[in-house]
DNA sequence: CGAAGATAGTTTACAAGGAAATTAAAAAAT
DNA sequence: ATTTTTTAATTTCCTTGTAAACTATCTTCG
């Protein structure tokens, strides 16, 4: 999947460039789209080829800290609807990458865990989404970087820490 | 359209704040994902009712401060497609919001401007993105949203500045 | 104890967004 | 001057994401 919007200056890239975009330049909703497409297509452009699409890594990663975690915390946690989050769910636990369990005392519910192959997968996958050799280049620094998350966090109501137990 | 992930604190709320997070809580792709949920939330919630769609207003604002403006320069700024873009941009066309003209200089492009229409139409909307009365509301200090908009430009590469000259 | 209301997840249908192919036009190469 | 390559936008088809309706289950109420 080769996307248009490449990331090599281009002339058209150019023309871009001598926009005038106004108030839209201070637009934290414009900034958020703008920096979304960037980073889909950094995501495609590292992991193209894998059968890894956005969105499940952090599907893998909330269930591998969270073991047991029932679908719809998990939705509410990545911000992902439930009709989405079923079918994602379902194509994962396809792969074999999780399990899912309807517990005996809330048959409505499903609880979520990791298998072996999804603990593997995560732990194989970690490089490309944490860390120096993330796929999300940029060129903040430490700090900047550090900034710009704290200040994300606070736009969207996500507290800083760890909350101080784990949800069932 | 009544989003599920409202913004009232629900019981399941409460659930999600309960997940541990790990390196995911520091991950920019992950905050800004969860950022413009939120963000597309809010929209709903304060225009859901109007005829205007998200991305439809910046497209109508960033031409009016660049009358005749190419569409593919214009896709390119807003970071849209271009087979999204074609459709977008006759949609605004058929509501008589813009004008879509084929120059004799470049008979493959599409210049665009508005009509009288669409400048009422931005000039009418313009509080709902810029400024006190915008749809998007938070918690952050003026000082604390004019820091996280000059990292999001520098995360995406967005100067902070207009340019010199208004792109033909 | 049974009915009504609420919850959790699923299914269906649809809209949004984009990849790939296409068309039309301009620029570059021969 | 003609052919080839590139550019700009459009069309078609597909995937993703979600609203609305649905099913199954649990809780609340009378």
């Amino acid at each position: 999947m080769g996307a248009v919007g490449k990331l090599a200056p281009k002339p058209s890239a150019d023309a871009a460039a001598g926009v005038r975009l106004g108030a839209l330049r201070h637009s934290i909703g414009f900034l958020l789209r703008v920096c979304q497409v960037r980073l889909y297509d950094q995501f495609y452009e590292r992991l193209g080829d894998s059968d890894l699409r956005p969105g499940e890594f952090s599907l893998l990663w909330v269930i591998s800290q969270n073991p047991g975690i029932k679908q719809g915390v998990l939705a509410q946690t990545l911000a992902i609807k439930p009709a989405h989050m079923t079918k994602t769910v379902r194509r994962c636990a396809a792969r074999g990458l999780l399990h899912r369990v309807i517990p005996e005392d809330d048959r409505r519910s499903v609880q979520l865990s990791l298998t072996l192959r999804g603990t593997d997968f995560v732990t194989a996958n970690s490089h490309n989404f944490f860390g120096p050799t993330a796929y999300n280049t940029h060129s903040l620094t430490e700090e900047e970087a550090a900034t710009l998350a704290h200040l994300l966090r606070r736009f969207c109501g996500l507290p800083d820490c760890e909350p101080e137990r784990a949800a069932r």
